[in-house]
RNA sequence: GCCUUGGUGGCGGAAUUGGUAGACGCGCUGGAUUCAAAAUCCAGUUCCUUUGGAGUGUGGGUUCGAUUCCCACCCAAGGUACCA
């Protein structure tokens, strides 16, 4: 019998399918692991060789512990609400509901044809309104919520009601706007209801806000600050500006602190933590306040350098700040107006790519030191931003390198405030080995302890404190998108309301055409039936709205990230219709013990997931403050593109190795149409790209040989390799192996598919180990020494390469071990049968078919992990490492359990022989302490 | 600039606590089988000036012994960037 794949595999997919074998249970005895996938965004061009790598790896570490007895939960689903869908919509009016289903059906055939073992009876998608219902459930919730720092925790927004009633906001500490009055309980009962709701959202932790954003005009809608890669847009590279818009806000900032320490508490990749970390980025400071000399005004400025403060000698504010026009004397008007023109006008691309330059003017207006009363200039200068902190800093030019160069460029004073540092040069920033001179109260001080002391004066003097800045500013929530979730609130004289949770989920309306409106609105604008009635509690057509049962519903949607933020729990009890799952499933699953995905999405999903977690657990909706303990960032597998070289301004293409220093153009040619060797197929070439067919083709040994590069796998660098002819001509389970045995995981590799041959081989070995032209040739006989040899070390580094995630080395040990016992012309089924349990996680189907040949009637997923036991592998004997003057020779067999003498004087009689063989002298023997012999002379 | 990860044959990559570097696979070379090809099998394959020598990015250090540990530097990839 041959090793038919293509048969075997579409019968054990289809078993497993009519079986449910991977159906996870939400009650059982066994303990739970749960092993998550990022799921995909279902994209038209479907899956290449590239994106199954992470599903791979899970899917053999899933498979691992059911052999080792947990329940274990595998799901998978989509991610399927986004730009593409919408802008295919736009572009042919065809729905994106119908494209994204359509794409969701390519994706599971191809998952399928790989032998995923998915529950697929828990698959979710972001865009099923069933699903969405609970994403907007979670936002009504952040809607009801403020973050207290007492209890250092998201409360109901009743409480901060309650005691608005009884005492109003004087002891109130929480994350909140910053403009925000005090006021009395008699106060509050005072406001008008319309006050009362717009105070409140000043503390609600998804609020209405003023904002600038970046706006992408070719887009027509808003990007987050991730979404934006060098000043332009992630997806398109298109221009961004900022603009003002009111949006939907989320206080992401209320986490900063707890995003940050819980980092400590998870298994995750070190780079991605650091990435958030720096994402957050934490610094500690105080706040100081400056008067302004002639005014009733002064500046706030955070600096993480107080102690620096006598070091003053300028103060430079965030061209933007309104204040600027205040202070700005009449004789500097006119530069000060000209110089925020000129900066008004500098994209945010300009501005970040030329960081060298030094510019600034003068506002004529001066602060007053807070400590010597002194008069300290007041610049603008735009290396100061108005997004962080106050948009304002005390220049130090002696401490901060920025403020030196700026100081140096105008004539700006530099005082000295450090003991014995030569500032001539350049300013001198190491915190470490400061001394602070000059500074009145703080001479001779540390960094350390001038810091203490002078945060206690200015707290003292009432005109600073301590406090601890982020840089995580809170996340903008509203697209001016079709292909999202729509949000569950509707406006009443302008004030949102939320929509009860019973009248969930509200529906994406049907729009004539996908763009924004004439008006500039978001595409929502353009639904006809789009206002909410209190009455009936229905979505109504917008004619209807007469504001006083009819209202106007939200236009925009959520962002990408909404869905993605809370999925891994709605896996957990994906049909739940009362809940976005049950108390008893979460209490059973909890987390995520391993996810598997890429690291681009460190400071984007996997920030915004642990927020809302973070939320949710507060809430009491969760058991857990971290989704998932352990984390894994696979690797890219990158295509090998090939380049055909047409000699610049000539119609003349040159076969790579003759190019020599000729000025060439390279151009991509599809990897399909070159061979293992690199040679082109020069006709189908022609056919392909029509402006080459009347090229002169300049061969080198008759054929043409293409240049190779590695890049990024895309159908535009026409490198693509897709699994499905992967799977035809070699099968899912080679695909699987070969995969894993590219490298690790974690690494980004080259696909090569010529390699692929080695693993499909291996394959076919197994299969003859086990199967003969008659059928089965396994017998009954009993394992050799040599057999329990082979079997039980493979069984010891496969366990340990899954444990540690090297799925690379278990092929390689593979390939080894069916070596081995075709050689030794094994037969045994107490050797053959637990080998099959090993290889089943990488090639599940061959796996399951030699099972069943074998007369088990039960999957292979469900049989025990073979137990390694140590007595097969222990020698009689130990070979002892010898070596020479340090160097190492060869190693000497030797009974175990000698004494150091004996080891000695048996290596010594065997260097006896070898000198005698060799005709020299005998050198000596020195048994060095612990196991090496040493051989010296 | 800063942070992180890495640097081993023609290529992808192996190497438990420091112990014969290059496992395994690709590719290549030679051979068997075949009318021929595919497939399969066998042997070889780090480099060099080959009775030997050199060698894990470079230069030092620790050690009897370093791909592994320490110091300095170079290079590459990813993240981040006027953050006060």
């Amino acid at each position: 019998m041959n090793y038919d794949f293509n048969a075997i595999e579409a019968k054990w997919q289809n078993e497993w399918a009519q079986r449910a074998t991977f159906k996870a249970d939400n009650n059982s005895d066994k303990p739970k692991f749960y092993v998550l996938d990022m799921f995909p965004y279902p994209s038209g061009a479907g899956l290449h060789v590239g994106h199954p790598l992470g599903y791979i790896a899970s899917d053999i570490y899933a498979r691992y512990k059911r052999h080792k007895g947990f329940n274990v939960l595998h799901p998978q689903g989509y991610d399927s609400f986004g730009l593409p869908a919408e802008q295919y919509a736009i572009q042919t009016g065809q729905h994106p509901a119908i494209t994204t289903a359509a794409n969701i059906k390519t994706y599971r055939r191809q998952l399928d044809q790989i032998g995923f073992s998915f529950d697929w009876s828990r698959e979710v998608r972001t865009s099923d309104p069933e699903y969405y219902k609970w994403t907007q459930w979670i936002f009504i919730q952040l809607f009801e919520s403020y973050y207290c720092k007492d209890a250092d925790k998201a409360l109901p927004i009743h409480d901060l009601i309650a005691v608005f009633e009884k005492e109003g906001n004087a002891n109130i500490n929480a994350v909140c706007d910053e403009d925000i009055p005090t006021f009395s309980a008699a106060d509050w009962q005072a406001f008008s209801e319309a006050d009362k709701q717009d105070l409140l959202l000043k503390y609600r932790l998804t609020y209405l806000a003023e904002t600038e954003v970046n706006w992408c005009p070719a887009l027509g809608t808003v990007l987050a600050n991730d979404e934006i890669v060098n000043g332009v847009s992630e997806r398109g590279g298109h221009e961004v500006v900022r603009k003002k818009m009111t949006q939907w806000s989320m206080r992401i900032s209320a986490y900063a602190q707890r995003l940050l320490d819980d980092l400590n508490t998870i298994d995750w990749p070190q780079p991605l933590k650091d990435s958030q970390t720096n994402w957050i980025g934490r610094s500690v400071g105080a706040m100081v306040q400056f008067e302004i000399d002639g005014h009733n005004e002064s500046i706030e400025v955070f600096t993480t350098r107080p102690d620096t403060i006598f070091g003053v000698s300028f103060m430079t504010l965030a061209p933007e700040l309104d204040l600027v026009q205040q202070i700005t004397t009449e004789a500097q008007r006119a530069e000060v107006e000209a110089y925020i023109e000129a900066t008004a006008k500098r994209s945010e691309r300009d501005r970040m790519a030329d960081v060298k330059t030094i510019s600034g003017a003068f506002t004529g207006a001066y602060a007053l030191h807070p400590f010597t009363g002194k008069k300290v200039p007041i610049w603008i200068g735009d290396y100061v931003l108005a997004g962080y902190g106050s948009g304002a800093v005390m220049a130090v030019p002696c401490g901060d390198q920025r403020d030196y160069d700026f100081a140096q460029h105008f004539g700006i004073e530099i005082p000295n405030i450090f003991e014995g540092v030569d500032i001539s040069e350049e300013a001198f920033a190491d915190k470490e080995n400061t001394i602070i001179a000059n500074s009145d109260f703080l001479n001779g001080l540390s960094y350390k302890e001038a810091m203490q002391k002078v945060i206690a004066e200015l707290e003292a003097k009432g005109i600073g404190f301590g406090k601890v800045n982020y840089r995580l500013r809170d996340a903008v929530f509203s697209r001016q998108r079709y292909w999202g979730e729509p949000f569950p609130v509707y406006y009443v004289d302008g004030k949102p309301q939320m929509i009860a949770t019973k009248h969930l989920p509200i529906r994406l309306p049907e729009v004539e055409k996908y763009l924004p409106t004439e008006t500039g609105e978001p595409p929502l604008g353009n639904a006809s039936v789009w206002a909410w009635c209190t009455e009936s509690n229905t979505v109504v057509a917008n004619d209807k709205v007469n504001h006083k049962t009819v209202f106007p519903l939200e236009l925009n949607t959520m962002p990408g990230w909404a869905g993605s933020s809370w999925y891994f729990n709605r896996y957990m009890d994906a049909g739940n219709t009362d809940a976005f799952a049950s108390k008893e499933a979460l209490d059973y699953w909890k987390d995520v013990d391993l996810y598997i995905g890429g690291s681009e999405h460190a400071t984007g999903h996997l920030l915004y997931a642990r927020f809302w977690q973070k939320f949710l657990f507060d809430r009491g909706h969760v058991p857990v403050t971290e989704f998932a303990k352990k984390l894994i960032n696979q690797g890219m597998i990158t295509g090998t593109s090939a380049f055909v070289y047409r000699l610049d301004g000539e119609n003349k293409v040159v076969s790579k190795g003759l190019l020599g220093d000729q000025k060439v153009v390279p151009i991509h040619a599809d990897v399909s149409f070159v061979n293992a060797s690199d040679e082109l197929d020069i006709e189908v070439f022609k056919q392909w790209r029509p402006e080459y067919a009347d090229a002169e083709f300049v061969l080198e040994d008759g054929k043409y040989i293409v240049g190779r590069e590695v890049e990024k796998m895309s159908k535009s660098k026409y490198n693509v390799v897709n699994p499905d002819n992967i799977c035809a001509q070699y099968g899912a389970d080679s695909l699987r192996l070969y995969e894993m045995f590219l490298g690790p995981l974690e690494q980004s590799k080259p696909w090569n598919t010529a390699g692929i041959t080695g693993v499909h081989g291996f394959l076919k070995k197994l299969w003859k180990l086990y199967m003969g032209a008659e059928g089965l040739k396994v017998t009954d006989t009993d394992p050799s020494a040599e057999n329990l040899k082979t079997l039980h070390k493979t069984i010891k580094k496969v366990e340990s390469d899954i444990e540690n995630f090297s799925f690379n080395t278990s092929v390689s040990t593979f390939m080894i071990a069916v070596n081995e016992l075709t050689t030794q012309k094994c037969s045994s089924k107490q050797i053959l049968e637990p080998l099959l349990v090993l290889v089943s996680p990488y090639a599940p189907h061959i796996a399951e078919e030699l099972w069943e040949q074998l007369g088990h009637t039960e999957s292979i997923a469900t049989a025990a992990f073979p137990v390694f036991e140590e007595k097969y592998l222990v020698e009689s004997t130990k070979e002892y490492p010898i070596s020479f003057n340090g160097k190492m020779r060869f190693k000497l067999e030797l009974p175990l359990d000698m004494s150091k003498d004996d080891i000695e004087a048996a290596v010594m009689a065997h260097e006896k022989t070898q000198a005698q063989l060799a005709g020299r002298e005998p050198k000596k023997v020195i048994v060095v302490p612990g196991k090496i012999v040493n051989i010296v002379g």
